[in-house]
DNA sequence: ATGTTC
């Protein structure tokens, strides 16, 4: 190991982990070349593709690596919160209405199109302009991009170097949610943490919200598949023996190394003018189901940031600000308050941090804090974090009624997959709340408000 | 996460 790993844990989530290998995969990074400080893990962490999900890896830009394994298969899977001006009380007999309205209007499943049909043309404005490209279209407004991270586009983005595989499968998935732990759902504030915080990204309790957690779909998963199949074959050059095939990876300053971070930004291009056209659409269904309008029912966004990219940014390292290629894998950036990255109207307290719960549970919005800043390369958790893999979920599943279960906690959930739902009991998650909590004390954000589930739409 | 191994 060049550097130390750090596991920001509990001892309850550590012991919860058995025999996962997410804690030797912490190690496994902290081999790969230029890598700076230290291998990261987030308590949310657990077993992925080479690297731990959860994990944060950052790497100098002479020395250091990029590796395909260090973003993950969904590159910028991320959410989206939405703040609307209804009261749950206002909605509690039109919920079950909303909920149909959306499984039946927003796409979801494995393999699922949307309504757009992408001309070869548009496909390369979308991965090239991101969100833009969605708001230049009517989906949404110059606000939206205002509280995106980054505006909803990642410089750098070169359609070339995505294959014609990749082109073909994104083509006709533009809006659609997919699958997996990804969701649309309706949420009430039920307790705030910090007033202040809260009041400034617009949230008060009783407050209805909607998050919708979603990525790049079939097109960065091709795009990942294609670079790591690239970087295996050309292992060797790294120059020194790598603990896991999994780990392959290019030099940040190679051919191989650029070409993915060009192909990587359309994906993460991608998935942001997917979840902007996912939201436009949600507004819509709201219109439509409640007979508001926009001004009623608000329905601004509160913010975006993803959670699987590796990003070139400037960060403390010792001292001195340097130049950092950041891989967060399952982990979410949580910029401090007074960094010019935010939005102006947040700048006072930090970035919003969007904390997707496991299905029916609900989320955190948490804001970024100095400490991760200094600390954990400006990052922090990004869910609650697998306990149980798959398929042990599904055999746990057997025999029971998982929409029944969840109704009975009092969340109505739609899903278009059957097995999506058995893969995604609660159960298989951790604890969220345990999760939040850690981040919370090791002051690598801080708790603004937590949501409760009132209604899901899954894939 | 993923037309769940073209």
């Amino acid at each position: 190991m060049r550097v130390p790993g750090i596991i920001y844990t509990s001892e309850k989530l550590m012991r919860g982990m058995g025999e996962d290998e997410g804690p030797r995969q912490v190690a496994n990074v902290a081999h790969l070349p230029g890598i700076v400080t230290a291998s990261l893990a987030m308590p949310d962490m657990h077993w992925g593709y080479g690297f731990p999900i959860g994990g944060v890896a950052a790497f100098e830009m002479e020395e250091g690596v990029v590796s395909p394994g260090g973003v993950g298969y969904d590159i910028n899977c991320g959410c989206r919160l939405m703040a609307t001006r209804l009261q749950a009380e206002e909605i509690r007999d039109r919920l079950q209405a909303l909920v149909t309205a959306l499984f039946q209007n927003i796409p979801s499943g494995l393999g699922s199109r949307g309504v757009l049909k992408l001309s070869a043309k548009d496909e390369r404005q979308v991965l090239t302009e991101g969100a833009l490209w969605a708001v230049r279209h009517g989906y949404g407004t110059e606000g939206d991009l205002e509280m995106t991270e980054d505006r909803g586009v990642m410089a750098g983005a070169d359609p070339e170097k995505v294959s014609d595989r990749a082109l073909e499968r994104g083509k006709d998935q533009l809006g659609t949610l997919g699958s997996g732990n990804h969701f649309l759902e309706i949420e009430v504030v039920e307790e705030i943490f910090d007033r202040e915080a809260a009041a400034v990204f617009g949230l008060e309790s009783g407050q209805i919200c909607v998050m919708i957690h979603s990525g790049s779909r079939g097109l960065g998963y091709q795009v990942c598949d294609d670079y790591l199949a690239r970087m295996v074959k050309h292992i060797h050059e790294i120059g020194i023996p790598l603990p896991d095939r999994q780990l392959a990876c290019a030099p940040l300053n190679s051919g191989r190394g650029r070409d993915y971070l060009a192909a990587m930004a359309c994906a993460a291009n991608y998935a942001w003018t997917n979840r902007q056209l996912l939201m436009h659409r949600t507004r819509e269904i709201f219109e439509k189901t409640l007979g508001m309008g926009p001004r009623e029912l608000g329905m601004g966004l509160l913010y975006d940031v993803c959670h699987n990219i590796a990003k070139i940014e400037t960060l403390p390292v010792g001292g001195k600000d340097v130049r950092l290629c950041v891989h967060r894998k399952g982990a979410t950036r949580a910029f401090p308050p007074g960094h010019t990255a935010l939005p102006p109207a947040y700048r006072k307290v930090g970035q919003p941090v969007l904390i997707p719960g496991d299905m029916g549970t609900g989320s955190y919005v948490l804001a970024g804090t100095q400490s991760a800043f200094t600390e954990s390369f400006g990052s922090t958790c990004h869910g609650a974090g697998r306990v149980m893999s798959r398929t042990r979920a599904v055999k746990a599943s057997r025999g029971r009624s998982i929409p029944k279960e969840m109704a009975d906690r009092g969340v109505i959930v739609m899903a278009s997959g059957k097995g999506t739902l058995m893969e995604e009991i609660p159960e298989a998650y951790k604890d969220l709340d345990e999760v939040v909590e850690v981040v919370h004390r090791a002051g690598l954000s801080k708790k603004v408000a937590r949501l409760r589930a009132l209604g899901c739409i899954k894939g």
